[in-house]
Parts: structure tokens; sequence; C-alpha cells
DNA sequence: TTCTATTTGTTGTAAAACCAACAGTTTTCG
DNA sequence: CGAAAACTGTTGGTTTTACAACAAATAGAA
């Protein structure tokens, strides 16, 4: 646990609690340093989930196999990020499979302890309050993506997700966080057809780009005189 | 609050509350009863959000507007579902609004004090787990859903569905909870080509299927010699 | 600056999806 | 039972997307 105590306590759950209290909270919860080597599966696709993860070093990949033995990568992680969260919290199988990509250190933690602290240490209060929202936000930004994805054409994501950053970001003009390919692999679309329809909708006069700005355009009525 | 009291404790969030402490808990928990007429907006997209509420009566359907002022349904609403669970426990502003379909009632929750509950009460430690559990199962409902849909064709997104669903009913043989069109709808693709794909499957010997029954086949390799 | 690697836009072709229309099947209900 | 409604599969014409290959623009390093 030592060496990576400012690590944890760095971390989006353990962040606001007293520096005193990080020790008697993390011997309540169960918690557990483990370390993987290279290409080691983490967690087995199926297999019933108790606790959850903060990767404090490392990366590592969210890997599916289907029916038929296809696999597909679903995701990466990488240092900080929690793991099976909702599986731990659901007391579920895991959905799918999590594979170090090169050496991981991770501490895992019991999640239904979280639920039994002491709600008058501020401490316990403080990890419960972040281990929710750490779900909510979850929550939000995998509905926000369904709701750009759920469009028939690439002409329609590409709106919906524009439309959306233009009012999160309060401002018709404004950065995106992806480039490109990203953009792409977000919408779930082909980046050349996905540049092709962006052309389009600047001949159109939707909106105006150059690479990862934006601005887009109100379509005045059609005047009715 | 008197006439939808046993409405309350059947829902997933008091489920599990003892009796006798319900009326404390809703107390606690700042609990308003609100009416709702037809058609009467319930949220507004990009209000900020503090309450849960939860819909003891009618229906309301989650719609968005984007930039260009374009209206999109997401999702409905019915009798018992939790809403606006993740923004309020995010504390961040509403993504889409709801609006009443037929007249409603809504039990609305204060979500920060589901967080100060006296935990020695058993009632509180129930609320908090059910609440946190419905955004965990909520979670995992969303992640399966992107998975499904993050997919380039049609024929994928049926094969990565149809696996979960064996995979999830520990068998190659089951049935679905949609029909077509509803499969379509949550895959987003046009039913008439899901339905074509889907007898192009059944010719090239991954499945069969009649109605909502489905059976995957297993697919032998290749022989060598 | 120049060179190189990366990112982005463009184009043509083949494949896939949408869409509407319709026929066959199954379910519902009087 | 029989009629109506709902659900499903099929087909052909049209539009959109994927895919690959390449050119242009940009960023980063020497």
């Amino acid at each position: 646990m030592a060496g990576y105590r400012t690590a944890i306590h760095k971390s989006t759950l353990f962040r606001r609690v007293p520096e005193e209290d990080l020790d008697a909270l993390l011997e309540q919860l169960d918690s557990q340093l483990k370390h993987y080597a290279d290409r080691q599966i983490i967690i087995s696709a199926g297999r019933k989930v108790h606790r959850a993860g903060i990767l404090l070093e490392g990366k590592a990949s969210l890997v599916e196999t289907d029916f038929w033995d296809r696999r597909k990568q679903l995701d990466q992680l990488s240092r900080g990020q929690i793991l099976l969260a909702s599986d731990a919290a659901a007391g579920t199988a895991a959905m799918y499979s999590i594979i170090a990509q090169g050496p991981c250190v991770i501490l895992w933690l019991e999640v239904k302890e979280i639920l039994k602290l002491d709600s008058s240490r501020p401490g316990s209060t403080a990890v419960l309050r972040s281990f929710m929202k750490e779900l909510a936000v979850k929550n939000r930004e995998l509905y926000k993506r369904i709701s750009d994805m759920d469009r028939t054409s690439t002409k329609e994501k590409l709106l919906s997700y524009l439309s959306k950053e233009a009012i999160r970001q309060n401002s018709n003009e404004f950065d995106i966080p992806f480039d490109r390919q990203e953009l792409a692999d977000y919408l779930s679309v082909e980046r050349s057809a996905m540049s092709a329809e962006l052309s389009r909708l600047v001949k159109l006069g939707y909106l105006e780009t150059h690479r990862n700005h934006f601005r887009l355009i109100s379509r005045t009525q059609p005047s009715t005189d």
C-alpha cells in the first residue's frame, strides 16, 4: 500500500477524504493492492463481481468475446480510472473481460462495505458521495453517447453530437475533445465518410469547421414573403 | 401523499423499507407529491436538477431539442420508473426535457438527503442501497446497449445482441423481450432491413428463429482434411 | 527552415441500408 | 368460428455508407 498512498489519495474516490482518515477507511473497505503482469486477465467476463477497482498504474482493455468466439475490444482504461463500479454495485456478472496491457496495479475495494460506513465520519460520507457521483456521471456519459448514436444517418449523428456540444459549452463556437478518427469511433461511423459528410454540412450552411474547432450556424427561417 | 402510500411502498426505491419507517423517511427526503396535466413540462432540458422523481401515475416522454430546433423523442417513462436519478446525483443540468403524456403524479425526492440519512436505521440503508443499485443497473443497461449499437453493420449488431442474450440466459436457445420493431429500435436500424438480415443469417447457418424465439448455432471449425 | 509523420479531405466503387409497398402469418377479439 | 389488427418477411428502387487509395493540409522534430 505504502508506495501508492498519494496515488490513492488523488483518485476521484478518495480525493475528498481527510488525509488522516485514509488508512482506516481503506481498512474498512477491505482494500487490497494487486499487481498484474502484461496480458494477464484481471477479470473474466461472466464472473460475479463484488469488488470495484482503481487502476493505480498501467493500462487495461475491456474485451468482449461473443457466442461465436469473435473478440472485440470495447474500451481502454487508463491510470486513475475506476473499473467494475456498476457491476460490483449491482452485484452481477462482469459483461466483459479486462486484460492488462503492460504491468498494472489495482486497488480493489469491497463495494458493499461502502454502504455500511459510519456516516458520522466525514471521510466515509465523502467516499460514498464520490462513488455515487462516479456512477451518476458515467450514466450521463453513456446516455449522451446513446442519444448521439441512435440516429439513422451519419449526418444526424454529427448534428446530434455537435448540437449537444454547443448547448453544453453554451456557445455556437467551440472546440471538441476529439480528432476526426476519435469522433468517428465515438459515433460508430467510418472516418472518411464522416469527413465527407462534414464537408456536405458546411456546404449546406449548417456549420463551419477547422480541425477540432466548430461554429454552428442557426438556420434563419425561410422568409415567407 | 395519502392515496399513493402503497404505490410508493411498491416502488424499487422504497420496497425494502419497513412499513413503519416510511413516513419518517419520506419526511427526511423532503419528498413532495406533484400533479401534472397532459402535455405539461415536468422538467426543461438545461435546468439544474437536484431532485429525483418516481412516476407514480401516468406516462411521460423524454424529448430532446437540438441547436436547430429539431425535436426527437428519446424514450418513454411509465409507472414506477425513476426519473432524473443520475442528473440529480451528479447535480448537473438535465440533458432532455420530460413532458407528461396524460395526467401524471410524481413523487420528488431530495437526492442529497439520501446521503445524509442515519445509517443506523435499517430503512435508510435500504433506500441508499436501492438508489445506488438503480444507478448501477441503469449503467449496465446503457453499456450493454452501446456495445450492441457500436457495430458497423446490422448483421454485427444482431450477432452482438443475440450472443449476449444467449450468454445471459446461459443457453443457445432463448426468447427475447422484443418483437421485430422493438429490436430494430433498440439496435437503431430499420425493421425490414433487419428482417432481411435475419433471414440471411439463417441461410448462413448462424441461427434459427421464429418470432421472438431464437436458437444460435455454434459454428463448427471448417475441417482441415 | 526543411523533412517527416500525422491528420484530414476527396473520390470512385461495391456493399449495405433505407424506404415503401405488399403478401403471408399469427394473434386478438367479437 | 371469422374478421380485423398486428406482426413478419420479401422485394425493388434509391440513397447512404464502407472501404481503399490518394492528395492536401497541418504539426512536430531536426
